[in-house]
DNA sequence: TATGAATGAGTGTTCATTCAT
DNA sequence: GATGAATGAACACTCATTCAT
């Protein structure tokens, strides 16, 4: 039988993507069994097998997926010809955005770091350089016209995508009540970033 | 009559807690069965559950375990009459040394979201609120000296830990070569911290 | 699509049930695993849980499966159109013999009394009941033709039922020589309940 | 050092075997650990090994404990010089008040059938013998007396003593109802067993 | 005699993965 | 391709029993 017209297998992939991002961004891995994503995407538990080689993949395509999410939102900011200085609040502000949705998933980016399965984690990996690769563009670009100090963008990059954490890490409740009750804007953080705190 | 004489059970303990730092600083939770734990610690699966509650309140003992070895850091390095400025950079090489052996246990504390019991969870963000107190403390003194511009200490202390995190991602080896080819030195982001980006 | 042509799980659940029933029948609730019921089955300890909740609900299952069978002889007897008392009688003879095969587990059905999971044991307490009534129609109808005393069906069906234990304690062998000298037959018990004891 | 005048070790086992008595009443066999058992004695879990040779001899002990007291009773009962019929009925209300305290026990009496190890069991056959023996004298008696008709006495208390059972089913509560509506007295039961249904 | 820390076999249950339909 | 029944390895946790003190 010829292929339906029209039948995209990407579609159904994406399908379960979504559902496990729901999943996985609620609870940790190890709590999410692959038959809870296949019912939440509305599909048997065997199709997930269809479109990813195991469990593990279906982890490392979510934070890719995400990863790649976030890279869209560097890139269009930096459509912009908005100062370097501005896009990058801008940015700074659309992750904290992103985050609030993503949260969970968002600090399991940060914090991946040993893989059983090598190839899927240099995958991974790969994707986060190109990550970092986005936002170090639009920082060497405000380098070249002078607005910000002459560091390698890249070793900006990093450090900025750390201090997104910091937002993630607001907000957070626990029991009934927030832990921390400082809460720290983009502002104020995208103010030290710049400025620094020494006096 | 009832206690031996000279038995002590937070000898015994700490043993347990000390493996359970290995394994649990090696691999995920969910890859950590409670029997490697306990052979490695040279006691039988069976004298875990002596010590500790369930699985959950190893993790978490094992959390706060290592936020207190940071405390202790942080106090010890308050005790110096440096200017606050060099005791923070102080604490950033420490910290940076201390995740040379702890980093994947690290970066879990930084990303410990969901917690399935409230309890333990509880005594766990109690115990990162005492870390940041910690750090907070020199911030603040440094801030009282017009060292430090005048933000909120918690806050400062707060974006001052989530950098560490910057130095837990370096050096993660992904098969057999780094992965970031950048090394971002405690020296240099220290530096960016103090001084901000902005031209 | 979905199911597969001829494929009927009643079947599988029956034949797991038949396993449970004859382990149980050997043995303590306790002293049963799970996988001894499994294999005996022919199937894989997982595939129990497709088709029972836990370890309660099959041996509840079992329980109720057996309380089945004897309503099944009660609604058999009561076809006929004998007098009640040889209906009763007829009954007697036959849980009896039915009891020659369940001795263990009709034991257990008159034993069981404290639940830890109210829903299972509800679901078995009805059962019991419906024996009850299936006895105690047998018994009203005989009282009706004035065969029998007019005492209530239910109160005589639950006598009646409980000398069936007589039945059940009998010839038990411990060691390899039974205990009880004596043989209570059917006959000789009936005729008791009928008569009575007193000169 | 020399025994501690007037200590006993039977006024120990007899301390340990009532704490079993409570916890065996309230729940199954499999779910009484003996260290709950040696707690609620007030002494050490091994302390329950210098009495007990393993857990099974505990829950014979228990049984035959029991079986002793209801024997006790029916040689009370025996003494007085009533006729055969009213110390069978004075026997029926003594043994149902006995089973308002100890109903989950009285009923693994009954029960108890297979035993993984023998020698224990024949201790406990044996000790049931003497319950049957010992309530047969009374009905002896009665027989001679020709108040009762002429049974062979054990079979008639083999009988006596399944009726007591239905005392024991009566008023179990389920949820927060009782399940069995019916309340057969002992009055009622022992006007059946010496009347008989029949008209 | 008494203790209770230590043991480790045992078991209920979950869940990733496979494969016949 | 899609399904979901079947599998069985894996694992947390319990508890009877032992034994050094």
């Amino acid at each position: 039988m010829a292929k339906i017209k029209g039948w995209n297998p990407e579609i159904k992939r994406q399908k379960i993507l979504n559902s496990a991002i729901q999943i996985l961004n609620r609870k940790e891995y190890y709590q999410c069994p692959i038959d809870e994503i296949a019912k939440n995407a509305g599909v048997a538990k065997g199709t997930v097998y269809l479109y990813f080689k195991n469990k593990e993949d279906i982890y490392f395509s979510v934070l890719i997926n995400l990863i790649d999410k976030v890279i869209d939102i560097a890139e269009n900011v930096q459509k912009n010809d908005l100062p370097a200085k501005k896009q990058l609040f801008l940015l700074l502000q659309r992750i904290s955005n992103f985050i609030d949705t993503y949260r969970h998933l968002f600090l399991s980016i940060r914090q991946e770091v040993k893989p059983p399965k090598e190839k899927l984690h240099d995958a991974f990996h790969r994707k986060i350089g190109e990550l970092i690769k986005a936002i170090s563009a639009i920082i060497e670009s405000g380098v070249k016209k002078k607005e910000l100090k002459s560091y390698p963008g890249i070793v900006l990059a990093t450090i900025f995508l750390s201090l997104t954490s910091v937002i993630a890490h607001q907000k957070i409740e626990v029991g009934k009540h927030k832990i921390q009750q400082i809460d720290i804007s983009p502002e104020l953080l995208f103010k030290i970033f710049m400025e620094g705190i020494e006096r």
